[in-house]
Parts: C-alpha cells; structure tokens; sequence
DNA sequence: CTGTTAGCGCTTTCAA
DNA sequence: TTGAAAGCGCTAACAG
C-alpha cells in the first residue's frame, strides 16, 4: 500500500490472542480487563501485565468482532438530509458530540432533501439508506429533518428503536424531538410588548406549516396574556425569503387604517426580516428608534450581519440533536418511552432591533 | 423494545444457514449468490430459490460478520472539523454522494475546529476519532478541512490509506485534494479584465493562508498575460470579513493618486465582497456601472443576496469531496498514487456585479 | 481469580 | 456445480 509508513503496525496482526499469549494469561482475562468488567476481579499485577503487553504490541480491538460476538453494536445510524440542505447542521453536531460522550458512533447516511414525498425517488434512497443501515446493525436510527415538518419515513425504520428529530411521523407513533415553535412565537411577541409595543405586526410563513402554526400560536398567546386585542389587519403571511418578507413588511407599512402602521414586526423567520428591513428602510424609518424588528431561526449570516443586528429566536438544533441521541439511548436500553413528543425550548437572542 | 412494530421481522434472527436451509442449497453457494461470485457458476434454478428465500424469509446480510470473515471492510472514515463549521458542508455531500455509488460507507467522526495547531485539545480529540476509526477497521480514511490550509495529522492516520481533501500535510507525504486558487485567481481577474477593466483593485486575505497566496499569483498571471503591469498600491489585505472589507475597499477608493483609483474590485472573498459594497455605496458609486466587484468562495447566502448580485469564484467542495472518494478508492485497491496533489477547478459564477 | 469452550454470521479454500 | 470445514477476532457462560 502507497501509504503506509508506519511499518509494523498494527493494522492487520495483534489480536487479543497475541496479547494473552505475551501477557501470559488467558483471553478471558485479556477481555476482562478490556472491557472493564467487574464480575469477576483480576489481580492488580495480571491486569497490569495485560494492559502492558496491549501497549508494547499495539493491540487494537477489532470492533466489528466484538460488535459480531456480543450481538450488540457501538453504532447509531442518523439518515438525514441535513448535509444537502445544511441549515440545521448543528443537530448533526449536537447529536454527533453527545454519541461521542456515550462512546458511540454515528453512521450517517445523507439523503436528499424531499420535502417527505412518500411517492418521490427521494423516498426510495431513503429506504436504501435505513436498509443499508440495518445491514450494518445500528442498534438504534436517528432521522432528522432540515425543517421541522411531518414526514414519511419508511417502514422499516420501525424493525428498531427510532427517533425523529425537528419532524414528526403522521401517524404520531413514533417518538420525536422539535423546537417548541408556540413557547419561541410567545416569547418573541413578549419581547416587543416589553419594550412598549401594543401594535405588533406579524409576518408569517406559509400558514400550512407547523412552524407558521406554533408561532402565530404564541404571538396570541402573548397578546392575550398582556390583554392586547389581535388586530387581524396586522398579520399577513408572505413567501419565506427575503423578496417575500419585503413585500409583506411593505404591505403592513402602507396600511394607515383607523390605527396606523404597527410599531413592531415579528418576523416569522429571519430571511423575512431581512426583507422587511429593506421596506422599513425605504420608507424612511429606523429600527428600533421608529419600528422595531425581531426575528426567528437565528440564521447567523443574516441575523449577526444586517444593520442593526437582528434580535431574534433561536431555533435549538444542536440541543434537539443531543437530546435525540439520549432518547434513543434509554429506547434502546429497553426503558420505556416517557414523554411521545418532546419540545425543545427556543431561546431569544438580543441583539439590536428592538 | 417499545419501538417495535413489525413483529417477525429479520433483525436479529434470519442467517445465511436459515436461507440456505429454506433453499435446499448449502451455505456457500447462498454466499456465492449474494456476493454474485464469477468463480464458481451456480444453476440459474438454485440461484432462483436462493432469492427467492432470501426475499420470503427477509433476509438481511450483517455486515459487520462479513467484514470479519473476509478482512476488508466497506467503510470509510471522514475526520473532519466541517461538521461543526459548515461552510464547506459540500465535501461530505460529495464525498457521501460518491461513497454511495461505490457502495461503501462513511463513517463520520467529526473534530472540533482547529487550525491544525499540533499542540491543542483539538489534536488530541482528532487522534481518539482517527483511533476509534481504526478500531471499527475502516478500509481508509478521509481528512477534511473547512478552509485550505496546511494541517497537522494524528501520525497513527499513516497507518491506513488517506487523503486529505481541502487541506495538505506540511510534511506533503500524502495524497491531497485542493481547489485551484491561483486558477481561480486568475480566472476572476481575466473576467474584470474582459470587461475592459484595466485599473484593478485587489482586497487579499491574510496573506500568509494559501488562498490568498494563490489567488494573488492568480491575479497578477492575468494581469501579465494581458500586458497590464500591477500596481502595488492597488492592493491591500484586511481581515477577511465584511468590515475588513469595507475599510480595505474604502482606503482602495480614497486614493486619488497618480493614476485615480481602480475601476474594478477583485475581493479574495464573499464576505469582504459584501464590505467592499457598503463602502462603495458610500461613495456614491453604482455596482457595476461605475465599478465592478468580483468576489470569492461563492457563498449562497451573501452572493445572491447582495444587490446587485455578485458575481464570484466557487469553490468546489462537492468535487472534491468526491474525487477524494475515488481517489481513497484506487489506494485502497492498491493502484499507486499518480498525483501527489490534485487541483480542482474553481469556476466563475456570473451574476451581476461585473 | 483464571482458563476452557462454544459460538456470533459470514467467507473461502479445498474436495467431492 | 455444490458442500464441508476451518477460521475471522471477540464475548460469555461455565468450570476449575
């Protein structure tokens, strides 16, 4: 092999046969000591004559054998597609780090992403990929999606223990984890009614989605708490990019019914508010001084670079990607499933909008 | 299990013997059938029941069993601190991408960033994951970086076939994957150029990191190679951020020396693109008509958002990515290393700022 | 406290 | 063309 250059490694030769052999011991105590068993106790000085011959031969555990022998494995399968659509990558770190503490390792297959199709192509490498991960006996599968929605995942994610990250099955029978979009949309309004506002207006997403439901949701919830009346006029809905931010955020301005314009705008996500600040700035307003601005998703490039920073709510992918992996692993040490769906707090980010 | 639906399902049950058993064949010829051997010619009718078991029984291959017994395994490591800085997110896209044709798994164990700092935590947390991928007996490893630089690898990686991607070791004793910046470089500079532009300001990077190196290499191969001779007071370096970019491009356009200022912006990167715009608008000046810009990395979300778009280089993660696969592959199956360094074009992305 | 003995599920010579 | 048999490297009863 070209590429070798450590040459008497330990690639391929030093097997736990070798290390008893020249620890003078037998396997078992070589296995023992490995995997630091405490049924039955081995001297100090063998233990230490096994760790030394591990050492000095550079032995490496063979984890596939091991995985083979003990009908279990170190390995979780995540099947995303995350690594296409890199918005909420930071569940990949999340769960990746927490499966690095639990000395487990994550086997991830990326799909493409489909918007949970059941009919496309997309549903068909999908089912490639579970499959290919069952072939490799990950005790447990990890499927995440870039944008929390309902999904299809194929049928034979169900044969092992499965958990759902930022989406949800239909059918609800499987376990989940997603953002508490409803508990972000209050806190957001809350914010703005802090500071003083009584005319919130609210730019919201494609109304169809769980993430337009649960933060409209939460914009009532806060108006009602505070006693606000919601003023219908004052919520549209527009496109989630910018264009579609700009065009809402317009709209809202232009209106001078019987009250005026709002005095604040919450975005329902960020790439909007970037828009809005555009309409807001043409119309000669500043921010915060005239019209307040906050957003949701925290997309750093935009929330930490328009002028002035963007306060916003943060969506929790890393802490649902953690979650994720210990979920799944009290599913897969046979605990019972506590709680069906589990929201994941969305914090608010200050910065300089409002 | 809680999470179990289909009940006599194959996860932990159905085996080569179980086939073999159904068909009526022995074990080796079920083997030979799915590994679709040449050697030994099986009757079309036995190979017809092998499949037909295979499907009725749902018998599912355990790779890791294979693995054992045949010493090779289907997995390839990716160490990388991309998962946690996503902005080259498309190397693993690519390499996943490639990886899946080739019917082989990545396995990703992904590091902290570091900036190859020998003597960190990072190190040390890199070195586990390359030993943790040795121990699961990976066929060879990739090593990833987010940005081109040189970095320093766990030695225990020489142990394997490697190639690194987007990065090269100082020693330069393995294979690597770059993009062309020089190339890049120049190609962003012969389309100013094409444009007429004669006076052409350039905003490097930190100069010490190879991109900047290269692209300026890049930048002035276009200039001699159009006969134009660089002025060394139309280039400035700043940090490689909007606001680095935004003091550079002013101080650039300040300057109404000898010559008047340049005509044409070639920023070694989006992000100082992004700067040098504000700076521009500040002076009054339109995009593109009283001057151009061109950028560098082509990152979605600052290039085709800015107005007017801008018009970059890109850099080719998702090539390299999987040309590190293919080039992982032909080491792996023991063909020697043709190139030591492979270069990746960098295409030119027009939009509207030229 | 340590060693013996069976496998885990598959590949792969070597015979038949 | 097919089958028997011997492992791959490790774990896990069970004896000693």
């Amino acid at each position: 092999m070209a590429n070798r250059t450590t040459p008497a490694s330990a690639q391929r030769g030093v097997t736990m046969a070798d290390v008893a052999r020249h620890a003078g011991v037998s396997r078992t105590a070589v296995s023992f000591v490995l995997s630091s068993r405490e049924t039955a106790s081995i001297s100090e000085d063998t233990k230490h004559r096994i760790l030394e011959a591990v050492q000095t031969l550079g032995y490496r555990p063979n984890a596939g054998a091991r995985a083979l022998a003990s009908q279990r494995s170190d390995w979780y399968g995540l099947v995303t597609e995350i690594v296409t659509a890199p918005f909420a990558v930071n569940i990949i770190k999340g769960a990746q780090d927490q499966a690095w503490l639990d000395k487990r390792f994550l086997l991830i297959a990326s799909t493409e992403q489909g918007g949970g199709r059941p009919d496309s192509e997309h549903a068909g490498m999908e089912e490639a990929a579970v499959e290919k991960l069952l072939e490799q006996r990950v005790a447990g599968i990890l499927y995440a999606a870039t944008w929390h929605r309902a999904v299809s995942v194929p049928e034979i994610i169900r044969e092992i223990p499965t958990v759902l990250i930022n989406c949800f099955d239909a059918e609800g029978t499987l376990p989940s984890i997603v953002p508490d979009e409803r508990g972000g949309g209050r806190r957001a309004t809350e914010r703005l009614l802090a500071a003083g506002h009584r005319r919130i207006g609210f730019i919201n997403l494609d109304p169809d989605i769980p993430a337009a439901v649960g933060r409209l949701e939460g914009y009532y919830d806060a108006l009602a708490t505070a006693g606000v009346a919601p003023d219908p006029g004052l919520i549209v809905s527009g496109h989630a990019t910018a264009d579609g931010g700009y065009t809402a955020a317009r709209e809202l301005l232009d209106r001078s019914g019987k009250a005026g314009r709002p005095t604040a705008l919450f975005c329902a996500n960020d790439r909007m508010a970037m828009g809005a600040y555009d309409a807001i700035k043409e119309h000669g307003l500043a921010i915060p001084h005239d019209i307040a601005v906050i957003g949701f998703d925290n997309q750093e490039l935009i929330a930490a670079y328009l002028r002035p920073k963007l306060t916003t709510v943060a969506l929790p992918f890393e802490e649902m990607g953690a979650l994720g992996v210990q979920t799944l692993a009290s599913l897969t040490a046979g605990q019972p499933i506590t709680a069906h769906q589990q929201m994941v707090d969305c914090p608010l980010l200050e910065r300089f909008s409002v």
